[in-house]
DNA sequence: CAGCCCTCTGAAAAGACTTACAGAGACGGT
DNA sequence: ACCGTCTCTGTAAGTCTTTTCAGAGGGCTG
């Protein structure tokens, strides 16, 4: 208290100041102006090389580090997308957003996640917020309805939707191509033998629970017929859905996820029904528990290569090529131990 | 495009002006000052009810939204907090995330998760990234090794640890008391008779793993005798680990947690090992998918009250109230149906 | 009726950066 | 020797908001 100096001007003379370095103290270390600081940092290149060694150095010894709060504003950019996910707890998201974190940290982007707790209305807030803070938006599987997701659209061009095809509105998407992979699924079950199954559904109004039934409803033509039960995506949706599934007397349960064939084949165990000798049972996405089940799970995989996928959607977009493909990944079944041959007094009731 | 007027300037005047709605376009349409349009818009009071109508209905008309570069810059605040797990892919994870979540919407921030793919290089990037960004950091069973952690530290004292405690840095911390809860779950398992078992163990130098080779070891006083075999915290490791476990012929197998524990389930089922007639198999941190197995997992739960907790604590620091806190959630024994007794014979042979 | 205080509003500074533009110096060519 | 050009550097404007301070006006009190 007694430095004999008032310590509120000037204090970027010493580093003693409480202010933050700012470039302003890092360029009267260096003895050059702010703008060869910013130039020198930035690594725009155009600054002489002892100048810019100069400053670095100074920068070093100040332990200066720009603010992002001021290079957003004067940029304009952040350099950070978000991504918003109706629910971390499904592990399927997870091999997604590694994805996608990946390719963005290699091109310099931050991902920052945020988890809408299966909440349409909190789905909608977090992506205005992130929009209107970071650079770009996906949208995982949003649940949100379609005026809101076109409000979204309408107040940026960088926004990708994944597992979601909303045709009305046109948002560059990938999704998994779920009516494909299930009726690919419907084959492997109709070539097993096959041809009474139930479909323990998926959230009520996904698009990803439409596009299975849509593949569902196609594998009718070939001779697979499977009632529907509605479940709600979770392990607990399939554990309490798969008695009345099993009351109809299948030989396949097809669930629309592996949560749900998870909590299904608990049930089934518990109720004595043994897999796949009494019942065949599936899931979908091909999470990694799904291969340590016991017996480890038929399913569809088709995840790879969505994430970076996305990426690439939304650096071009970043870019400022606006884009408006729409592609679907294809999904292909994942054959395990939980899929077999239906007994044949079973088949031959029929 | 005969308005008659140049559209460069005056942009302000008319909505078709390409710049972004500024705070002074407000003002404009309002025919007030820009600090009047700050007032209205931060809520902070003090403008009578006839102006800020009138600006909040200009707002509303030209769609304006104060730029979060700006108001960061000037307020030095962002309202978001950041929390970088090693793993999203652990569901364990999910429960704290989503606790803090709640929680810290509640109080008007928002969270942004980053996940550090299991590597602690990765890890302290982030951090810092975040930390250079965000209002604060919630560091969730950090992987980094101590002068990182140090390093994060030093840099901030809006820092909060989440299971892990590291006495020679003073970071507020939350963290499940996990030797504790080992120790009651060998309590358990001691009095339905097991004398012998084995630790199926977590990442190597993990402080949970410590601490939960802490109460294992523990245990050892009181008759409860525990051999270890190292795994790796994930369901595979669990799987690769069981049968070098079981080759030991315990009584019962402790897992460093459910991801381990349901591996190694998996493994001993295959190897036609019944679980619990032959051995009993208990996990640690109560994840969703525990009650779902088959059997259900005899598991210790505690993260209930982690997440709440440490915004809380997040809150206060943020508040400018330095906290140095360290304080241990209790963790209890959850008893499902892979514990049971020992049969008589096994017990007899020792 | 004067003075005081209170309420409301606006001007302006502060916050930390980027970048367009201008200018200085060096160097080569004619 | 002069001019043009190129490279490097600095000045200053622009980005958008918050907040302090001062001032205007009105009402109340003595």
């Amino acid at each position: 208290m007694t430095d004999g100096q008032s310590p509120r001007k000037r204090a970027q003379t010493s580093r003693a100041g409480s202010r933050r370095v700012n470039i302003q103290a890092v360029a009267d270390g260096a003895g050059v102006s702010i703008a060869t600081v910013s130039r020198v940092m930035s690594g725009k290149g155009g600054v002489s090389e002892p100048l810019a060694e100069r400053v670095r150095r100074a920068a070093a010894e100040l332990g200066y580090r720009p603010s992002f709060a001021a290079q957003s504003l004067a940029t304009g950019a952040t350099r950070m997308v978000g991504m918003v996910v109706p629910n971390l707890a499904n592990p399927y998201f997870y091999d997604v957003i590694k994805d996608v974190n990946v390719a963005a940290v290699a091109d310099g982007y931050q991902l920052a996640v945020a988890d809408a707790n299966e909440d349409p209305r909190a789905e909608t807030e977090l992506s205005e917020s992130f929009l209107h803070k970071l650079d770009g938006l996906l949208l995982m599987s949003p649940r949100m309805d379609v005026p809101a997701l076109r409000a979204i659209a309408q107040a940026t061009d960088h926004l990708v939707l994944l597992n979601r095809v909303v045709p009305e509105v046109g948002i560059p998407t990938i999704a998994i191509d779920s009516m494909s992979g299930m009726l690919e699924l419907c084959g492997h079950l109709h070539a097993l033998g096959h041809r009474r199954a139930v479909y323990l559904g998926g959230p009520e109004h996904s698009w990803s629970n439409t596009e299975r039934l849509r593949g569902i409803r196609q594998a009718g033509s070939f001779g697979l017929d499977v009632a529907e039960v509605s479940a709600g995506g979770t392990i607990a949706a399939g554990y309490d859905g798969a008695e009345k599934a099993w009351s109809t007397r299948p030989t396949a349960i097809i669930c629309h996820n592996d949560l749900v064939a998870f909590g299904a084949l608990t049930r089934l165990q518990e109720l004595g029904v043994r897999v796949p000798e009494d019942v065949s049972l599936t899931g979908f996405d091909d999470i990694p528990f799904a291969s340590y089940g016991s017996p480890a799970l038929t399913t569809v995989a088709g995840q790879s290569g969505v994430g970076a996928a996305a990426w690439g959607l939304m650096k071009r977009l970043l870019a400022g090529h606006p884009q408006n493909e729409i592609s679907l990944v294809p999904a292909h079944v994942v054959v395990r131990g939980s899929s077999a041959a239906p007994r044949a007094e079973l088949v031959a009731a029929e």
